[in-house]
DNA sequence: AGGTCCCCTATTCTCGATGATCGATGATAC
DNA sequence: GTATCATCGATCATCGAGAATAGGGGACCT
């Protein structure tokens, strides 16, 4: 999986996908902005090609969304969108757990419990883009261990919209709520009780959701 | 949704896009082929590029898999990447019922009833293509009822997946078995009880599976 | 005979240039 | 003063050609 990374790194267009993502995360390009492919491709030594294909690519992947002769710009997702997105990776995270718990061994148990040290870590020292991706890393560790990639590809692809909502609205909310949710998923995991952890994440939803509302109403609703 | 479509059609690599597609989907692109760009340029009458940046796209889909500098093959799904797929899709549209169920107007069921009858229509027939194209029609019109958007995307990139095996493999299957597991369904939705529309979607999947399996081992498991 | 190197072909990948389209700006008519 | 329309700059969309790369077949060496 990720040899397999560092092997395809020989084409422009997925250099300038990486970048381009990696841009979006970093808050580079916010939401809503413009992406200008000849800009890009100057600022990249590059011809617009590799951009453009890169450009497509990010668009089904959902991260951005192109107008026909009005080129591309930055998706900012709605509010509504940022909870049916929590739901579904609520979801598949479930999925994961019931298929994974089973098949956890120790190494695995290690494994995550450094994560999550690593994801505490990050809360304490309150860099949100660090945060973010501790999180990601976390889940995405969770899903890994039920062995099913597809499950790990689908909710691959749904990261980028949640990921932007704790780097880019999380600026009015406080990041240290985050810390209280990831502990009880931990120990249903430690105690290999599948439908705890079931339970944990429907938890972590539930108050992600809630904390997201009330950051979107202070912060005026747009959507 | 549907207008976006009907919008976005100025582009050469949009039609290129659906041309690719449907030639998989109908079987002019057998898996495993290769996908020459020149060739289908040549045969299109476009340069590379739009077709290059369909088959990026077609590449975020998981419909191809392109090799750095060897070019693009149509991906062939292994027996247990199809079953993980149909895993994650039962847990979608577990969720899609869980949602949606609450809302259902009267108008859906009708509907919802109509696409059934024509899904066992299509039985009835034994054309797989049409089955596989009105299997999609069903499952996606039952998920379109949760009203969320994200999860009807996110299980949207998931069937072409599914619909591969369906068209490809189940020639080697009885494809009347498929009439048998959706009428639970649907009463569990005439009777309005979420709970019953995920015990018959459950049950649904892991008959979908078993078949899946044994169709395979008549196949000669190559996976 | 077996293995290694080199060349040759097919194809991808990239580029720079050209045509097409959009949104804004300013001119004209009423 | 306002509304409509032509024009212009910016940007996207497409093209055709040229450099880069992989895979296969033959010549050469041992």
């Amino acid at each position: 999986m990720t040899d397999e990374a560092t092997i395809t790194r020989n084409v422009l267009a997925d250099q300038v996908h990486d970048y381009l993502l990696q841009g979006i995360f970093s808050g580079r390009f916010p939401p809503d902005s413009r992406i200008v492919e000849t800009r890009v491709a100057r600022e990249l030594g590059t011809s617009q090609a590799p951009v453009r294909e890169a450009l497509r690519a990010l668009e089904v992947l959902g991260v951005v969304d192109i107008e026909p002769f009005k080129g591309a710009r930055v998706r900012s997702p709605s509010s509504t969108e940022l909870i049916e997105a929590y739901a579904v990776r609520t979801a598949l995270e479930s999925l994961g757990a019931r298929l994974g718990v089973p098949r956890m061994t120790d190494a695995d148990l290690v494994e995550i419990t450094e994560l999550h040290d690593a994801l505490q870590a990050a809360v304490a020292t309150g860099d949100r883009h660090m945060l973010a991706e501790r999180d990601a890393e976390f889940h995405a560790r969770i899903l890994a261990m039920s062995g099913n990639a597809m499950l790990a590809r689908v909710w691959r692809s749904l990261e980028p919209v949640s990921r932007t909502y704790l780097t880019l609205l999380a600026p009015n909310a406080d990041p240290t709520w985050t810390a209280g949710l990831h502990p009880p998923i931990v120990r249903a995991l430690q105690a290999r009780d599948a439908t705890a952890v079931q339970v944990a994440l429907a938890r972590h939803f539930e108050d992600a959701s809630r904390q997201l509302l009330s950051a979107l109403r202070n912060l005026g609703a747009k959507d």
